[in-house]
DNA sequence: ACCTGAACACCGTTCAAGT
DNA sequence: ACCTGAACACCGTTCAAGT
């Protein structure tokens, strides 16, 4: 039989949590799907709560970003965020596994939080200022993620679909006098806007923001 | 005895959540401090996650903001994020509780939602994109409050502290030349800044790229 | 080194029954 | 209306033991 190993599991992770959401990833049945001992996985991992840092490094593994001392930092911090936003788009599960883990126990997000570092220095914030920008940067890419998915099940599969058609439902039948804007906008809140207007939109929400502070300080 | 009754459950939820991680907050946990049997408590609450919806929607109670037709939109919006934050502030566990329940069903929070898209909109934002921004909005008035304190134990606490000097320590001892920034910048990251500068700083960020945003298309 | 068996101390939830 | 008792189907984890 194929050996057991760190990675297998970790794959197998994955594909529950894809498929059926984070919280069908547990020890038991992970251990049953792969055909094993629900106490074979902790000579692998420590806890499940490695398990799920495990999935997270995965996850994020891949994507490589280095800082480059010659192009402007407004463009690599931009493409820093898009690209994280790509990431974890390809993953159903991917916002809640990050959501779940400390950031700082992740090796391949820390990367990407160490040159997200590099740059907001580079633009001329202060220690505290880069800690704080740069937390706010990744944490806003990730919730930018989180917004248009279905974090529980694929957009695509039927339950998905009848559950948001469910909420707008909810959403429209609440009344009208104390949420007059949210039964209006039900439809585009459940739904999510299109990607395009995330892809660009979002980003540049996220980097606005940023890039008026530094001119503030010039 | 004092009768069982939804609000004593959700507050004694709180002062566990408060002081053990939300994680404690479990029906049989809350059952035996509240001298009650586990099952007692599904006559209050369909089930755990409503009962956490509950405890949101406590939380958010008493942070109530209305549109004022007359004032401009930049000044009502950050005062609703900068409320927020302080509302959220105020419960060491009130971070976890927004991030785990669906805000839609949380009445209070619609409420806040409805304000932040009727500001939106009087910003000359269109629908969709004022989905997007006050998802945005909301969701980073929330990142910035799990920024600054401690979400599983009170910073006041000694084991708080302690797993922050562990933190740090973990940090500093990462490989210098694949983490330059974030070895050199380990104690401002888990310590997180001042709050004066995130009260300031963090909902400036927020602001300033949506108020770039408006002016753009204006 | 890598995995199993048995056991422990938990969960959330249902359903019939009590008062 | 409001709560209990007993039971079900799960969890994560430890620890000694097997190969």
């Amino acid at each position: 039989m194929g050996k057991l190993t760190r990675e297998a599991v970790v794959e197998r992770a994955l594909l529950i949590g894809d498929d059926e959401g984070l919280q069908a990833v547990t020890i038991r049945r992970l251990a049953q799907d792969l055909g094993v001992t629900p106490m074979a996985l902790y000579w692998h991992f420590k806890n499940k709560e490695q398990l799920i840092v495990g999935l997270a490094d995965h996850l994020v593994h891949g994507f490589v970003v280095t800082e480059d001392p010659v192009r402007p930092w407004q463009e690599q911090l931009r493409e820093l965020v898009a690209g994280l936003v790509r990431v974890l788009r390809r993953h159903p599960c991917a916002v809640s596994v990050l959501e779940e883990v400390d950031h700082m126990e992740v090796p391949h997000f820390l990367h990407v939080w160490n040159t997200a570092l590099g740059l907001c220095r580079k633009a001329g914030f202060t220690y505290e200022e880069s800690c704080l920008i740069s937390k706010y940067l990744l944490q806003g890419a990730i919730a930018l993620s989180a917004g248009q998915v279905n974090r529980k099940a694929g957009v695509t599969s039927k339950e998905g679909r009848e559950a948001a058609r469910v909420k707008r439902i909810t959403l429209q039948s609440l009344p009208q006098d104390v949420y007059p804007h949210i039964v209006e906008m039900a439809a585009p809140l459940v739904e999510g806007c299109s990607t395009e207007l995330y892809d660009t939109f979002g980003v540049d929400l996220l980097m606005n923001g940023i890039e008026t502070l530094a001119e503030r300080r010039a």
